[in-house]
RNA sequence: CCAGACGGCCGGAUGGCCGCCUUCCGUGCGCGACAGCGUGGCGGGGGGAGGAAAGUCCGGGCUCCACGGAAACACGGUGCCGGGUAACGCCCGGCGGGGGCGACCCCAGGGAAAGUGCCACAGAAAGCAAACCGCCCUGCUUCGCUCUCACGAGCUUCGCGGGGUAAGGGUGAAAGGGUGCGGUAAGAGCGCACCGCGCCCCCGGCGACGGGGGCGGCACGGUAAACCCCACCGGGAGCAAAACCGAAUAGGGACGACGGGCCGGCUUGUCCGGCAGGCGCGUUUCCGCGCUGUCGUCCGGGUUGGUUGCGCGAGGCGUCCGGCAACGGGCGUCCCAGAUGAAUGGCCAUCUCCUCUGCCGCUCCGGCGGCGGAGGAACAGAACCCGGCUUACAGGCCGUCUGGCACU
């Protein structure tokens, strides 16, 4: 079953992923990931996985801004909803190569860095303190 | 055909696959008090960034706050004239000055006889008339020459003194009108002509101003992006405005219950005031400031969030009329983005254009044509909305006009 992509908005939220989630750098872009927190999610959306974008002022002017934002949400829509695990927030965060980057590395690199942060705790869907700090 | 001036317009095109926001229609689901309400279910239709959306520099609408009216003062802005406009510092048409062979372009373009200030360097002198080198006259002295028998006279060199002058030299951004002729010892508006300047009158123009005439020998330098004067305009803040709905926590108020050391007051209530105690802060003592226990209910304010504000408008397009134009008016027609971690797109293919490059052919050796390859596609993203200004911008199209060259 493919989990129901829903749009991060909140401050808060952004700043929570980034604080204490997990992180990896690609060449075209960063993932950061970490599971929901239990109270947001209610039973109707517990394999939901919600997903935010930042693209800062490094990147460039605002029409440059615009068109990677567009691109990660492109290259989201064909990655996140089938590949991606349930139950996370995931932050996507755009840089200076997304612009250059051909789309197919550009998935790949969200395909990568997918897999790498899902490899941190593979069968523990609904917790991750428990994991054995490294 | 070449070079140029001005004005207007466009801002890659087509197709395929997959998406986003909004709106309308149909339908499903849920809740219902059977009025309806909710929906991030589904299907279909419509719409979806710019000429600058930018800088946030002016002018408005709109919202809140302040304000009895008017004037004055202060502060800020604007500054030739006449129009246009809701308004403007914008636009149009003129005037004046400057530039260009020309089409055209540029101008912070009110007042310097209201007052104050400043004019560096250079220069003798920078604002009130003066005089460094000169030029001229003259007195004395001096070197010589000529004439004379002689006394003397004339010319001349060096120097000192008295006077005249502002033509010439030189300095400067600027030196008290300019050019020419006359005039003079040399000169000088000293005189005259023209030009400039000032005043007066007449004519044309709504006006800025222009044209003509007369008078005046010329007085009145520049700087107002120095203060200033004059005329006109101007309340402040801004959609994070503002209105509404409204959790959780802390704090505020009212009421009730329980609990409170001492003193004082009386309207004797477990009411009011003070002190002590406790806690916190300022560095400790002194001293000062703030707060006074617990629970419950309610009220007001109010942050995150949500809704409204939020798009029928100084609106777009077409056409006719008035006007040189900016623009105004009539008629017809259209509804044309509303996001809010922020939609309006992502990918692919073909075409178009530009740059580099390989091969072949032609060549007047500057290049041109054909077939390929690689790279690139300007500036830039609505954020309440309009009117302007300014700045950025690959490439291209259209029109009008000017100056050349060639041909008929």
């Amino acid at each position: 079953m493919s989990p129901a992509v829903l749009r991060l908005k909140r401050r808060p939220d952004f700043l929570r992923v980034a604080a204490s989630g997990r992180r990896w750098v690609t060449p075209g872009l960063i993932l950061q990931a970490r599971r929901q927190p239990t109270g947001v999610a209610n039973d109707a959306a517990a394999s939901a996985v919600r997903i935010g974008f930042t693209v800062s002022r490094k990147v460039g002017n605002a029409v440059a801004r615009n068109r990677a934002r567009r691109r990660l949400r492109a290259a989201v829509e064909r990655v996140v909803g089938v590949h991606a695990r349930g139950g996370q927030d995931y932050v996507v965060i755009g840089r200076a190569g997304t612009l250059r980057r051909p789309f197919c590395a550009l998935v790949a690199d969200l395909e990568a860095a997918l897999r790498r942060l899902d490899s941190y705790c593979p069968d523990r869907p609904d917790d991750d303190t428990a994991r054995p700090p490294a």
